[in-house]
DNA sequence: GCCAACGTTGGC
DNA sequence: GCCAACGTTGGC
């Protein structure tokens, strides 16, 4: 089982959001390499650290699951914001998977908390530069974090 | 297939 | 709102 860490502006869709809804579709990502994650590596019960993005506290915010394996998303197809001319029904060009609420935390561990956290260091979300919306966490970055989070 | 120009992302 | 860093586009 793996974990990821997902970005979302909380204006776009929040923790909360997914809290009310229980379950959503990650849709959206038009990048190609946070796409190939979804697509051919993310598994049905992978853990998925929800991150705020572009907001007054920047970090994560709760704790998700992959419910579903990558499916066609629908929003290249519908004319708006995320369509995709060159889409087709038979051959999309956009996956996405849906997610499923776990828990919020009780306080947002922001990127600030994330950097002054021993053994974290090494998450992709703080490398410079870096903005892919979906980037992989490493099973040790997961457990430190977790070590940290129970100890809120 | 190079690469400059452009648009977007996202922390600050 | 700034701006560095990045991905994408498109002319050649």
């Amino acid at each position: 089982m793996s974990t990821w860490l997902m970005k979302s502006e909380p204006s776009e869709y929040s923790i909360d959001r997914l809290e009310q809804e229980k379950c959503s579709s990650w849709f959206g990502v038009r990048n190609y390499q946070a796409r190939n994650f979804m697509r051919d590596q993310m598994q049905v019960g992978d853990v998925v650290l929800f991150y705020h993005s572009s907001c007054k506290e920047v970090g994560i915010a709760g704790i998700a699951r992959v419910a579903s394996l990558a499916h066609p998303d629908e929003s290249q197809f519908e004319v708006g914001k995320y369509f995709e001319p060159k889409a087709t029904r038979e051959k999309p060009i956009w996956y996405c998977i849906d997610v499923a609420f776990e828990r919020k935390l009780q306080k947002i561990y922001t990127i600030g908390d994330i950097r002054a956290t021993p053994g974290l260091e090494t998450m992709k979300i703080l490398e410079k530069g870096n903005r892919l919306s979906i980037t992989p966490v490493t099973e040790t970055e997961y457990q430190i974090l977790l070590s940290y989070l129970d100890t809120e």
